[in-house]
DNA sequence: GCGCGTACAAAGACATTCTAGGTACGACTG
DNA sequence: CAGTCGTACCTAGAATGTCTTTGTACGCGC
């Protein structure tokens, strides 16, 4: 019960693609695989997650999208990060090192 | 539009909450109270989180409540910690370490 | 022909947080 | 003594985001 599914905390997917992009433009696909490869696996990218997450920031400006072709031939749509999304992306850089600097004094407390 | 207002990230709450009645038991508003003053204000507990968030725990066993009074005469319900909510609150902290050692990977990713 | 890997997409379930409102009571203040 | 503030709890409904599941499409290898 309460199974302990890889759950990924929310609003974080976001932050990862983002920074993902900041190495150059990448579809979807290879935006899950090189979060996997780069955390060893620690981190799952369920599709279900990141086709809407990808959207989402298209819609907010964060990212561009644009269709082409890979090298084998299939259909892709690449992204890329806007000036927005640059300054999203810091924001939330900022964010998160608040959130987690927070949380590591709660956990690191003592009496 | 996009308010970055300080919305806690999911499922951290319960691990927040967990940690502080490892200090002995406390009722809710002091366990709000706690938090906000160990993290200097960075997080604030939403009364309207806060309160289901203890529910829950207490329906999974998590922790144990009991009705008391405070020091100037108010009824408190007193949460404790159970023994299942020491062994939830222990792998709680694994995934929460493990999760953000993976985020800390993407971040500080160079090319 | 079938399965597998790449690649995208959408619907609905599910969990959790937040907003906003409410109750109650004691203490202090004008 | 009415009003406000701080303590203390509670609930309903909105909002958000992730996950599960399912579907499409196509090329490659066996």
């Amino acid at each position: 019960m309460t199974s302990p599914r890889g759950t990924l905390l929310q609003g974080t997917l976001d932050l990862l693609v983002l920074k993902t992009l900041t190495w150059g433009p990448r579809h979807g696909y290879a935006i899950a695989r090189w979060l996997e490869d780069t955390t060893g696996d620690a981190l799952q990218i369920e599709e279900g997650s990141l086709y809407p997450a990808l959207y989402r920031m298209e819609r907010r400006g964060w990212i561009e999208a644009e269709w082409g072709t890979s090298e084998i031939g299939q259909r892709i749509k690449v992204y890329s990060l806007t000036r927005t999304g640059r300054a999203q992306l810091k924001a939330e850089s900022a964010q998160w090192r608040h959130f987690t600097s927070a949380v590591a004094k709660v956990m690191e407390s003592r009496a």
